[in-house]
DNA sequence: ACATCTAATGACCACCTGGTCACCATTACA
DNA sequence: TGTAATGGTGACCAGGTGGTCATTAGATGT
C-alpha cells in the first residue's frame, strides 16, 4: 500500500507538496468517489496523465495521500503519551489542546477523516480508521491505568468503559471545534477554546474524580 | 419544499411504500450525490420517466423522502418529554433505550443522517440537521433542569455544558450501537443492549447524581 | 364505440467520470 | 551528433449520470 512510482519521487519537493495539498483538498472537499481527477489537473495546471503516471489510479493516490497523514498524526501522540507522573486531568486537557492544535493546521486531513467515519465507500477504511483509533485507544488507555493507579480516579472505575467516555467527549468536542454550526444550538457558546478545555475537564474531573482527595 | 405531484399522491399505498423504501436504501448505501437514479428504477422495475413525473428531480425525492421521515422521528420524543417527574438517570437510560429502537427499525434513515452529518453535500442539510439536533436538544434541556430542580443533580451544574456532554455520550453509543465496527479495540465489548446502556447510565449517575442524595 | 384523462414508458441527450496511450520535450550520456 | 531515458501531454474512450419528452396503455365516463 502507499507505493508509488519512482517518477513522483524524483519530482521537485515544491510540486510533489502542490499535488499532494491540492489533492487532499479536492477529497476534503468532495469525498472519494465524488472526488474529481479532473479538477484537480485543472487547479494544477497539470496534464492528467501525470497524475497517473505518479499514482496509477484514484485509489493509489489517495492511499498514498492518507499514509502519509496517518504517519504524520501518529508522531506526536507518541511524544505525549511518554510524560507520565503529572496530573491526569491536566494531562486531558493537554491533549485535547494538541488534537485541536493539529486539526487547525491540518484541516483538510480532519474533514477526510470525518467524512470516511460514515462512508464505507473509501479505499483502505477499515485499515485507516482502525490504525486512528487504535492509536488514540492505546493512548487514553494508559492514561486511564496510570489514573486509577495514582489515585487520582475511583478506583471502581471500569477501563474500557472509561476510555469509551472520554473518546466520545472528546471526539465531540473536536467535531465541535472544527464543524462548530453543527451544534448550534447545543454548544455552550464558549468563544476561546482555552476555555471550552476548560470547562470539559472540569466537568470530567468532577465525574472521574476522587472525591476523597 | 416536500412538496410533491399529485401523481404520486395518488397512487396505491403499496406502491408509494416500496419507492419510499427502495429509495431510502439507495440514499443510505450511496450518499445523495452518488446514489444513482438508474439503480433505484432497476430494482423498482419501473420506467426512469415515473420517478421525474413523481418528484420533478433527484433533490425533489430526497427532500419529500427525509422530510417525511423527520416527522416520523419527532413523534415519539414529544411524547417521552411529557412523562416528567420519574427519576432522571431513569429517564436517560429510556431515552437511550428508545433512540436505539427507533435505530434498529430505521436503520437506513439513521445511516442517511450519518452520511449527512459530515457530508455538505446534502440537499437542505442545514434545515434538517438543524430540526434533529434542535429537537434533541430541546428535549435534554427540559430533562436536565428538571433534574437540577429536583435536587437530583448537582445544582451548580451549567446546564448547557451538561447537555453538551449528555448529547455527544448518548450521539456516541447510538453510533456504536449501529455501527460496532467503527470502535474495535475501544468499545467495553457488552453483548446485550440494555447492560449497555445500564453501564452508560451508571457511569453518569456518578458523574453527575447529586452525591450528597 | 368514442373521447378524455392520466399514469407509464424508455430511447435519447449533454455532460462528466476514471483511465489510456501514442506522441512530444528535455536532458544525459556516448 | 545520435540515442536512449525520463517526464509531460491531452485527445480519446467506454461507461455512467440526471434529466427530457413524444409516445403508448389503460381506465373512466358518456
Amino acid at each position: 500500500m502507499s507505493r508509488v512510482q519512482p517518477t513522483f519521487d524524483n519530482l521537485p519537493e515544491e510540486k510533489r507538496d502542490r499535488v499532494l495539498q491540492e489533492a487532499t483538498r479536492e477529497f476534503a472537499d468532495h469525498g472519494y468517489e465524488q472526488a474529481s481527477i479532473n479538477r484537480m489537473v485543472k487547479r494544477l495546471g497539470i496534464a492528467k496523465g501525470s497524475l497517473f503516471k505518479y499514482f496509477g489510479n484514484k485509489k493509489g493516490l489517495f492511499e498514498y495521500l492518507f499514509g502519509q497523514a496517518l504517519a504524520e498524526f501518529k508522531r506526536p501522540l507518541k511524544a505525549i503519551r511518554d510524560t507520565s507522573g503529572k496530573d491526569f486531568f491536566q494531562r486531558i486537557e493537554n491533549s485535547f489542546l494538541a488534537s485541536a492544535a493539529f486539526i487547525d493546521s491540518h484541516p483538510h486531513l480532519y474533514s477526510i477523516y470525518l467524512k470516511m467515519l460514515f462512508n464505507e465507500h473509501f479505499p483502505m477504511r477499515d485499515h485507516f480508521l482502525g490504525e486512528i483509533r487504535g492509536a488514540h485507544a492505546k493512548y487514553l488507555r494508559q492514561l486511564v491505568q496510570n489514573g486509577i493507579e495514582s489515585g487520582q480516579m475511583r478506583p471502581e472505575l471500569d477501563v474500557d468503559e472509561t476510555v469509551f467516555i472520554l473518546h466520545s467527549v472528546l471526539d465531540r468536542f473536536l467535531q465541535n471545534h472544527a464543524v462548530p454550526s453543527l451544534d448550534k444550538g447545543i454548544e455552550p457558546e464558549k468563544q476561546r477554546l482555552k476555555d471550552k478545555a476548560r470547562a470539559m475537564t472540569d466537568f470530567l474531573r468532577h465525574g472521574l474524580g476522587n472525591t476523597s482527595s
